[in-house]
RNA sequence: GGGGCCGUGGUCUAGCUUGGUAGGAUGCCGGCCUUGGGAGCCGGAGGUCCCGGGUUCAAAUCCCGGCGGCCCCA
């Protein structure tokens, strides 16, 4: 990390990844200095963002349904192995634990990579019959996976600490189908109280989830103009539960198998974030999701101390009952917090000096425009209930132009070539397999997924064979 | 997968070519003065020079291996 001074940053145009890296030391997110790759620390301004964004999305899975459990961190070798078949190079990821104390064990233990085998084994006792389906739960629990790509924090990491994996269980396809429906439903209402704009993409047959049926992905574009897969809903069908010998009885005595899906985010979804929200002067959050949503910041001046003070810590008093507010009444000097609360994005920001002790007023401070305003004392809790939503308002808008300005909507293949790398390019698709890989290969990048149906009917070819495309696909550079 | 650069108090770094007392800035602690966008002055604390091995009278410096970080290309 390249350190200048304690709230300065390598400019988020100049060098993303470095601005990254950066604003997550500087802001209190995480602290890097871990001695295990891929591994690093979660400070608390972090750790209680992280939980506000969790927050959300637990919300959402109660409000569907979704019962939350705990299933133990490891799974033994026996178990998992079942799964390996499916999964080529799958076990080459897996962190072993080999040795008990100084003795080797006989059956090694994973350190779970993710929890479908040890779930499905599991439930294998609990579902016998068709009146135990639909069972939808859900875990929020680290996962181990040894990357051996270039670790990044929040990005590639080897221990996922913020794993949310929702799996569910069901009497029949149909009825999985329409869970997975559910499950892109939620993680859109995800990301957007995240205000992350994302595209819901299904994977190519070629590159989805090994013994899944279909899955969809969502997807955003982080400003080095990366796609960052942000969320994922698979649909089993009943090739996994056979695995492991999932049945029940139906209505009429007959055995059947269950049919599963799985759905997953992560602390991505953070990274996606602060990374397209985050500017030069560190994090910008929102409303919502800030630890700290107000900060009161006192202004002394010479012979107005103590008279400051005390009206700062009435402004305090008045909010602290209904918003998560702070106040900075350390020695430092009003210029360093100003820096130090831009760093860490809190939303507004309330200046108190000698003249607003005089006048009873207050100076609005909003970190998304770095614009200020005064308010009489009287009128402070309705300017915040609206500033709130301009400011959610305005960081919305600014995710729509975001993406908009990183994505094209290219007709032929010379439109993709020209934009791919340094955008995120969607181009019209007949669906055929081998249009797909001759896209892929003329291109040099992988398709991210394709927006099913999403041309039918408006009369746009195939870049490839010139036929009536079926979807908008698509393709660029992916982390 | 291939190639390159780097690792020195909390942080950023000088020193390494040519082996011999680890220097600065920032941050931290105490004090003075101050406070409307990173103040200043005085005093102070803080270092297994990434780890292990080798060469040498002597290693931050040279050699080998490992760990970790960064960049470029596929």
């Amino acid at each position: 990390m390249s350190e200048r001074e304690a709230f300065e940053l390598t400019p988020k145009g100049e060098n993303f990844s470095r601005w990254f890296d950066e604003v997550l030391f500087k802001a209190e997110i995480l602290d890097e200095r871990y001695p295990v790759k891929g591994m690093y620390v979660w400070l608390p301004f972090g750790y209680e963002l992280m939980e506000n964004v969790m927050n959300v999305m637990e919300r959402l899975m109660r409000q569907t349904g979704h019962k939350r459990v705990y299933f133990p961190g490891v799974v033994p070798e026996g178990v998992l192995s079942r799964e390996f078949r499916f999964i080529k190079g799958f076990e080459d990821s897996i962190y072993w634990i080999t040795r008990l104390g100084k003795q080797e064990i006989k059956e090694k233990l994973a350190l779970r990579p993710t929890s479908e085998a040890i779930m499905y084994e599991v439930l294998n006792r609990w579902i016998t019959s068709y009146k135990d389906l639909p069972l939808r739960i859900y875990q929020i629990v680290p996962v181990y996976r040894y990357e051996t790509k270039a670790t990044r924090p929040m990005l590639r990491v080897r221990e996922i600490v913020f794993f949310k994996e929702g799996h569910t269980f069901h009497a029949t396809y149909e009825d999985a189908v329409k869970q997975v429906e559910l499950e892109v439903w939620i993680y859109k209402k995800f990301y957007d109280e995240l205000l992350v704009p994302y595209v819901v993409v299904k994977t190519t047959p070629w590159d989805t989830f090994p013994g899944a049926k279909y899955n969809y992905d969502l997807i955003t574009i982080m400003p080095d103009g990366k796609a960052l897969e942000l969320g994922s809903a698979i649909n089993f069908g009943d090739l996994f539960a056979r695995t492991y010998g999932l049945e029940y009885m139906d209505e009429n005595g007959e055995k059947k198998n269950v049919n599963t899906t799985s759905f997953g985010i992560s602390e991505r979804s953070l990274a996606a974030l602060i990374a397209i929200h985050g500017d030069d002067r560190g994090l910008k959050l929102p409303p919502k999701l800030a630890p700290i949503q107000i900060v009161v910041v006192p202004i002394p001046s010479k012979g107005y101390e103590e008279k400051v003070l005390e009206y700062a810590k009435e402004v305090y008093n008045s909010l602290a009952g209904d918003y998560r507010v702070e106040l900075d009444d350390t020695d430092e000097r009003p210029g360093y917090k100003f820096f130090k609360w831009e760093m860490k994005g809190v939303p507004i920001r309330i200046e108190v000096g000698r003249k607003e002790y005089e006048e009873r007023t207050l100076t609005l401070f909003r970190r998304d425009t770095m614009e200020r305003s005064l308010v009489p004392f009287d009128d402070l809790k309705s300017r915040i209930e609206s500033l709130f939503r301009e400011i959610e308002e305005e960081m919305r808008r600014q995710a729509r132009e975001y993406f908009e300005k990183r994505t094209v909507h290219a007709k032929t293949l010379e439109e993709i070539r020209e934009n791919v790398g340094e955008k995120i390019v969607s181009f019209p698709w007949c669906g055929l397999e081998e249009c797909g890989h001759e896209v892929e290969e003329e291109v040099g990048y992988g398709i991210l997924g394709f927006e099913e149906n999403a041309l039918e009917g408006k009369g746009e070819k195939c870049v490839i064979c010139g036929r009536e495309a079926k979807h908008r696909a698509w393709i660029g550079r992916s982390y």
